[in-house]
DNA sequence: CGCAAAGCTTATCTG
DNA sequence: AAGCTTTGCG
């Protein structure tokens, strides 16, 4: 038997082993589904001979499509890996896209609009549309397109649809319709696919061009699919296609772990995936290898309250271990306190490494209290889901640039630095050429090319078309100097880089460091060995820029560092840790209030329950808060009623001192952690009930305006200040009378200083301020 | 035009 | 509480 095999338990040998047809492998939390899926690829490729070109792997995150092929590489050893189709979803489909672009009329540069981006095309639609932003509020609007794509649900489609249009209309939002016909229309002018269009586009691709159909199909004989629960119905037709000639479909995943119903993943896809292929293999991967007894347990019991699930009942041989702690503190800091102090007290006493700890939590906002505690403690710590690297405002306007050579038709990229530095395009000038492109239906970089028959005036012509061939010239760079080369002269040419240089605050100097970073990264693109993309391999600026889009904070930020982790149960999905805190199980935000109206929304915040219990190997805190700051107001919650399915004989009754808690309907003998047990606790902050905000013996502001009125000479009327000097004796509306000391700045932009009577000096912009002359 | 202050909104999860 | 947008002003 292979070496490769050994460490394998039956039921993942047989997983690995099955070759032809379609085989789902059910596998639990913990259960080794990395490894059966490696191995198999390993398999095929070296019992069965199959073509590393031949295998397409599709996982949820780049990081984990890296260290697949890592670890078949390290298996094999002959370089063979490398030709291995391995990726995300996204970013396997955004590499074919690009490649067969002109068959479906986009650049093959075409430009993949982030969120920001989208949001940003849809305000303009709807305020081209003449409706209210406030009514039609972009990120709602976004949410619902990207709902209907997902279900590949097109425009016309959308609109013809009765049940959703009676919900748009309900929402008081009939127009959303509309706005999706445009939105799409805008985005192909643009040259521009959004993340949902990456699936889209491809699903189109492979249904209205046979050819491209059959060469996918002949070209990926095997597929595997990691995560399968999470899938959307846009990747299932996809699969469908793809897998249609060989059915060598290989499906991982676990229904109880599905949580991405929010972006149109259907759980249907796993439960349904027997009725839609025949002759499918089935395995079954219970015994978890992560674990302790105690939280596998617990993991169990509470995911029983779900309906409609694949059976399977996860086993572990792993000791019993620890029982589980359930810990209530009185506020939120108390809460980051406790896990803060926590973590201190298991390093000393078990020598835990930092990494080994992960604070998990349902919300993003709820990082703040963890933060502060942990750095209070000088406790290192990584947060995962801010705004990743290349969404920094300077960044993204030195890409903007970068998009703007390779795609000309990107409008968000032109708008972001057509006047950035300022090159006087104001919004006069700017909102012209978007109104012309709008009424000529064609990008906004055409009408630049032709700005000579819109009568614009002298002086605005000469400083577009200077832009114009500005651009231009980068991108014929582009023809003969690599990547690294354009960008680094593009900052320096347009001033861009110099201005952030020139900028010594703290943030000016973080901002040119991260400017010097993205031209590093750049560099090491263009340097790196062509061993990261398959066979489509494609070291131009525009794959670069494609590809920075696709990746997430969790993909840039090294896991590996000894740090305390801090994320959401989300973006923990297949990740584990040897001590792990549940944050927040409060009723309202575990289950979140957006997602108890239904029984499958509950559902799925109990999957998500289940998630964050599993990733625990050891030990596990579950705490909750009884009050909470939201909007910047106290509120109450009750604890979360999950808490209520957790098992007693699971838990540590001993733990964190002996307060009961009353009132409170759970199990007694929980400890309290509040300001009583805590070292150093604010003072419980006086809400406003409207008495003593402010002691009486302080005497009232002064209400006085502190310039001192001045009323102006009656019949006022501002001189001309073309021939303004100084010494001139001045009439202000406001500051009253004055003297001029000086006179300034450029001939468009005059400033004059002048010290007034009752104000002291002022700087006075000449075209703006209303002075009269007095005398001479 | 560009800045600062005031005002308003917001926070479920993400490639 | 914090971030983003609008406003007011020189």
């Amino acid at each position: 038997m292979q070496e490769y095999l050994q460490g394998l338990n039956e039921k993942q040998r047989e997983a690995v082993l099955h070759k032809d047809g379609p085989i789902m492998i059910v596998a639990g939390a913990g259960s080794g589904k990395t490894k059966v899926l490696t191995t198999r690829i390993t398999h095929l490729m070296a019992a069965h001979q199959v073509d590393a070109f031949n295998i397409l792997a599709l996982t949820f995150t780049n990081k984990a499509a890296h260290e697949m092929k890592e670890r078949v590489e390290r298996v094999l050893g002959n370089g063979e890996a490398r030709n291995l189709y391995i990726g995300t979803f996204h970013s396997v489909f955004a590499r074919i896209l690009r490649f067969e672009a002109d068959k479906i009329g986009y650049p093959r540069h075409f430009t993949i609009y982030d969120t920001d981006d989208a949001k940003s095309v849809l305000k303009a639609v709807i305020h081209d549309l003449h409706l209210d932003d406030k009514q039609y509020k972009p990120n709602l609007v976004y949410n619902r397109i990207s709902s209907a794509k997902n279900a590949l649900i097109g425009p016309e489609a959308y609109k013809a649809d009765y049940a959703i249009q009676q919900e748009d209309v309900r929402a008081n939002r009939p127009a959303i319709g509309q706005i999706y016909d445009n939105y799409v229309k805008r985005c192909f002018r643009n040259g521009a696919m959004d993340f949902d269009d990456l699936l889209l586009k491809f699903y189109e691709l492979l249904r209205t061009i046979p050819e491209c159909l059959s060469r996918y199909q002949h070209k990926f004989k095997y597929i595997l699919i990691d995560e399968y629960q999470d899938t959307n119905p846009a990747q299932y037709e996809i699969i469908k296609l793809l897998g249609a000639l060989h059915e060598n479909v290989c499906v991982v995943g676990d229904d109880a772990q599905s949580i991405y119903s929010f972006r149109g993943a259907t759980i249907q896809n796993i439960l349904q995936f027997q009725k839609n292929y025949d002759n499918v293999t089935v395995v079954k991967l219970e015994q978890n290898y992560r674990s302790t007894r105690s939280i596998l347990e617990v993991a169990n019991e509470v995911i029983s309250h779900n309906k409609g699930q694949i059976e399977k009942v996860l086993f572990t041989e792993n000791p019993e271990g620890e029982k589980i702690k359930i810990v209530r503190t009185l506020t939120d800091n108390d809460e980051g306190k406790f896990i803060a102090d926590s973590i201190q007290e298991q390093k000393l006493r078990h020598h835990f490494a930092n990494k080994e700890f992960a604070i998990l939590y349902r919300t993003n906002a709820q990082s703040r209290a963890f933060e502060e505690s942990l750095r209070r403690m000088a406790i290192p710590y990584t947060i995962y889901g801010g705004i990743s690297f290349y969404q920094r405002k300077e960044v993204k306007d030195m890409v903007a640039y970068l998009r703007l050579i390779v795609n000309p038709r990107d409008e968000e990229a032109l708008k972001r630095i057509i006047n950035y530095p300022t090159r006087g395009i104001g919004k006069t000038s700017l909102d012209k050429l978007l109104l012309l492109s709008n009424e000529k239906d064609c990008s906004t970089w055409a009408i630049l090319l032709q700005a000579r028959e819109y009568g614009f005036r002298a002086g605005t012509l000469m400083v577009l078309e200077n832009f114009v061939t500005m651009v231009k010239s980068f991108a014929s760079m582009l023809e003969k100097s690599n990547a690294y080369d354009v960008a680094f002269y593009v900052g320096k040419q347009t001033g861009l880089v110099k201005e952030l240089f020139n900028d010594k605050s703290t943030e000016g100097i973080q901002r040119y460091e991260n400017i010097q970073e993205l031209l590093n990264s750049i560099k090491e693109w263009t340097e790196s060995p062509d061993n990261e993309e398959g066979e489509l391999v494609d070291k131009s600026l525009g794959a670069y820029l494609q590809q920075i889009t696709l990746l997430t904070d969790a993909d840039e930020k090294d896991v590996d560092a000894d740090t305390v982790k801090l994320m959401t149960i989300h973006a923990a999905k297949g990740l584990e840790f040897s001590c792990v805190f549940a944050a927040g199980l409060e009723e309202l935000l575990f289950p979140n209030a957006m997602a108890i109206n239904t029984r499958e929304e509950l559902e799925e915040e109990r999957r998500l329950f289940y998630v964050v219990i599993t990733r625990a190997k050891q030990k596990l805190w579950i705490t909750y808060a009884n009050t909470r700051y939201r909007f910047g107001q106290l509120v109450q919650n009750e604890p979360s009623r999950f808490l209520a399915e957790i098992p007693p004989a699971a838990l540590d009754k001993s733990f964190a001192g002996t307060k009961t808690i009353s009132g409170n309907p759970l199990r007694a003998g929980w400890g309290g952690y509040g300001p009583g047990s805590s070292r150093e606790s604010k003072p419980e902050r006086t809400t406003g009930n409207g008495l003593s905000e402010k002691p009486s013996y302080l005497a009232p502001k002064p209400t006085v305006n502190k310039t001192g009125e001045h009323v102006p000479t009656p019949g006022f009327a501002p001189s001309d200040m073309s021939e303004l000097e100084a010494g001139q004796r001045v009439e202000h509306m406001k500051f009253g009378y004055g003297e001029v000391i000086k006179v300034e700045g450029s001939a468009h932009n005059p400033i004059a200083t002048v010290r007034f009577e009752n104000n002291g000096e002022k700087k006075i912009m000449l075209n703006y301020a209303r002075l009269r002359i007095v005398s001479p």
